[in-house]
DNA sequence: CGTATCCTCAAACGATCGTTTGAACCGACC
DNA sequence: GGTCGGTTCAAACGATCGTTTGAGGATACG
């Protein structure tokens, strides 16, 4: 059961609770099996994170602040050159989310935050809202002026639709799964190809 | 926190289940909640249903078999037509699932769904494909009829990212919220009608 | 060496969970 | 009236949960 001895007690943590929450869900994932998995003490937990909750919201923040930060920096790499696409925009959106999907240690942080939004929902919306909104307001914003024939209505719909494949593709959940001689990056790569495809269908007909 | 005094035991069980689940989730939502919001027993669900576990998998049969079997009565009317068009087969496929999203007593089916894709995963995905993935083969068959330019690993990407863009519109995770003006069915059709057409467009590119 | 700080540990706490039990209730049927 | 199957009830069961506690180990500095 136990997992990567290396790194600090709290570094273990983190890392055997975004495996465990994803598989189990926060309520199903008990911190007897975490820190045990994790190997360290039961009491481990509640020294360095507070409580069980405080746990689940560090390990939020740390994938989101990673995901929105590469996500505003690709953007802000496609407004700088010479001729901005709506592929463009929609790769820098998408790339780093298919990106951070799948982490070095194969865990699977999406299925951490598809739970969250099951279990939480409204919380856990106030909390995106509030901490990276600002994002969704900047890629919203390069949407509008590569589609000014959409009004805002008709855009942000179109938006919230491709979110929602994105999420999809995301969590790994639908009919495609990966084949076993495909690696994951070539996998993620072709995620990436058929997603912007389609969101640029989606978002831009007539 | 009483609900609905009227029906059988079995039955106010089975409602005041799903509005739980789909508030707190299968492991947030306790069975004494759950009794004390039906008024009936503790007891009660152990005697009906013989454990909590069950009484969830019956919830989830009652609802996909009648999403199902809306699916299907809808797809043979259209291909009963003269001409059969992709808008066509698109509405027979998600309209049944938008109707299904917000039952008559309000409650949010989708939100249990989603929450049993998030908890169970390959447990659910393993049911959902022995009992109701005939469904979506005949689906995916007038899709191909249709659309005989895709290969089939095109298809199946397509039709995968609708259905991440349709669970995505049905659990209402996403920014788009009813207005509160807007009756429940007018959002519906809303809801339809921009899914529809995104539908299109993202499955017939070329 | 003494001690101060940070951390780990085994053990226990009270609460809540799903489930079981056996008695009581109730309408139907002889 | 008697009894019998189906149902409801209060009470208890053992298990597991998140959290707290206080003793002990480890390391650095005087």
């Amino acid at each position: 059961m136990q997992v990567n001895p290396s790194g600090s007690t709290k570094e273990r943590i983190l890392g055997a609770a975004e495996s465990l929450f994803a598989q189990r869900g926060f309520d199903g994932a008990s911190l007897r099996q975490l820190t045990s998995a994790a190997g360290v003490n039961l009491a481990a937990v509640n020294y360095h994170f507070g409580s069980k909750e405080k746990l689940v919201e560090q390990i939020f923040r740390r994938r989101l602040d990673a995901l929105n930060n590469s996500r505003l920096q690709a953007l802000s790499l496609v407004e700088g050159a010479e001729t901005t696409t709506l592929e463009d925009v929609l790769s820098a959106f998408i790339r780093p989310a298919l990106d951070l999907s799948h982490d070095e240690s194969g865990s699977l942080f999406m299925r951490v935050l598809a739970r969250a939004f099951a279990e939480h929902d409204d919380t856990l919306r106030q909390f995106l809202s509030d901490n990276y909104g600002h994002v969704m307001r900047q890629f919203t914003a390069e949407f509008a002026r590569l589609l000014p024939q959409l009004t805002k209505q008709e855009l942000y719909w179109r938006i919230d639709l491709v979110s929602g494949a994105l999420t999809h593709a995301m969590s790994g959940f639908g009919m495609i799964q990966r084949k076993s001689g495909v690696s994951e990056i070539e996998h993620r790569e072709e995620t990436a190809q058929h997603l912007i495809r389609f969101a640029v269908a989606g978002l831009s007909h007539p």
